[in-house]
DNA sequence: GTCTATACATGGATAGAC
DNA sequence: GTCTATCCATGTATAGAC
C-alpha cells in the first residue's frame, strides 16, 4: 500500500535527489549522498524506488514538470519573435540561478550508459520541447518566415542549445549569452518591424 | 624522467580514457576500468596522472585538439552562411560518429563537482569556439549583417548548442537535426544571395 | 624510475527485524 | 508495509617491491 507516510517519504527523497544533483553534481550522486540530505536511511531509496537512476529519473521528471509549468503564461504571451528571444534572455537567467537545466544536462550525460535514465531524461527534454514547438509555430505562421521554417525541428534543436548552454555556463564569461541574444534581438527585431512591402519582398526572395 | 616507456604507458592510458568515456559513459569510468581497457595495472593511473581527473582532462584536451584539427581546412574554406550551415551538417555527421563531442559534453557534467576536468573542459570547448569565432568574423564581414552581430559571443552559443546537440542526440528521431539545419539553410541561402540593391535595403533597415 | 600488492572508503543491494 | 543492519563489489590511493 502506498500510505501518506510512504507518500512523504518519497517525496523527499525526491527532493532530496534534485537538491543533491543541484549542488554537487551528478557524479556525487548515491543512495547514501541522497538520503542523507533527506535525513533518511540509504536503504529506503532501494525499498521505495527499486534502484537510484529510478530515483533521479522521477526528480528530473517532477523538476522538470514544475519549471516548464512556471513558464506557461509567459509561453503563450509571446506574439512575435523578439518576445521569443526576449523569453529566452529570462528563461535563461532564471534556469541559470535554479539549476534545473543544467540538472538535466547532468542526467542526460549520465543517461548515456543508463537505459533508465535516458528515457526519463528524454521525456523532460520532450517537456520543453512541446512548449517551444507551440510558441515557434505560432510566432512563425505571423512572419514571412512561416513557410520555410518547421518548428518542431527548430523547438527540438533550441531545447537542445539550451541544455548545453546551461551545461557550459561555468566555463563562459558572464555576458558572453546576453552579448549573443543582442546579437539576435537585432536581427529578430528588424524582422518583427517590417513593413508590408518589405514582408511581401521577403516572401517572394525566399520563394 | 619521462623514458620512452612511460611515454607509451601514459599515451595508452590517455587513449583508454577516451575510448572509455566515449562507449561507457563517464559515470562508468574509473582506474579501474581505463586501465582494464589498456591492460594495463590500476596503479598505474595514479603513478603517472596523479588522479583519474588529471587523466580524464588530459584526454579531454587531446582528443579535442585532434578533432578540430581534422576539420581546420574546411572552416578555413567557408565563404558564406550557407557553406557554414553545410559545414555544420558534416561536423554533426562525423561528430555524431565519432562520439568525441558528446565525450565533451559528458566531461562537462562531471566538471560540475570537479575543478580540475574544469580547467580542462573550458580548454577543450574553447579550442572549438575558437575556430567558429573566426569563421563567423569572416563570413558575416562580407554580409549585410556584420555590423550588428557579434561574431565572438555568437561563437560561444554555437559551440554551447553543439554539445548539447550531441548530447541530447540518443532522444531525438534521427531526422529531426536535418529539417532543423534545413530550415536555416533555407533562411541563410536566401540571405547570400540578395542583390546589392537588396543588400542596402537590408543594411538600412538594420540600423 | 616504474610498477604491483595492498589498505581502506564508498557504493548498490537485500535479508531479515519491527 | 516500512525500515535497518549487513554483505559484497567497486572505487581511490599509496607503501613498498623491483
Amino acid at each position: 500500500m502506498t500510505t501518506a507516510k510512504s507518500e512523504d517519504t518519497k517525496r523527499r527523497l525526491v527532493q532530496a535527489a534534485i537538491d543533491t544533483i543541484s549542488s554537487e553534481g551528478i557524479a556525487k550522486v548515491s543512495a547514501r549522498t541522497i538520503a542523507e540530505r533527506a535525513g533518511l536511511a540509504q536503504g529506503l531509496v532501494f525499498y521505495h524506488f527499486g534502484t537510484v537512476s529510478d530515483l533521479i529519473g522521477e526528480a528530473c521528471l517532477e523538476a522538470t514538470r514544475a519549471r516548464v509549468d512556471r513558464y506557461a503564461a509567459r509561453f503563450d504571451a509571446v506574439d512575435d519573435l523578439t518576445g521569443l528571444v526576449d523569453l529566452a534572455d529570462d528563461l535563461h537567467r532564471e534556469e541559470r540561478a535554479a539549476g534545473t537545466v543544467a540538472v538535466l544536462g547532468q542526467i542526460l550525460a549520465a543517461a548515456q550508459a543508463d537505459p533508465a535514465l535516458a528515457v526519463a531524461a528524454g521525456d523532460a527534454l520532450a517537456l520543453w520541447t512541446a512548449r517551444v514547438s507551440d510558441v515557434l509555430r505560432r510566432v512563425l505562421a505571423g512572419s514571412p518566415f512561416g513557410d520555410i521554417l518547421a518548428p518542431d525541428a527548430l523547438a527540438e534543436l533550441v531545447a537542445a542549445a539550451f541544455v548545453g548552454i546551461e551545461l557550459t555556463e561555468p566555463t563562459r564569461g558572464d555576458d558572453g549569452l546576453d552579448r549573443a541574444l543582442g546579437s539576435i534581438r537585432r536581427l529578430t527585431s528588424a524582422m518583427d518591424d517590417l513593413g508590408p512591402v518589405a514582408r511581401r519582398a521577403v516572401r517572394s526572395a525566399l520563394k
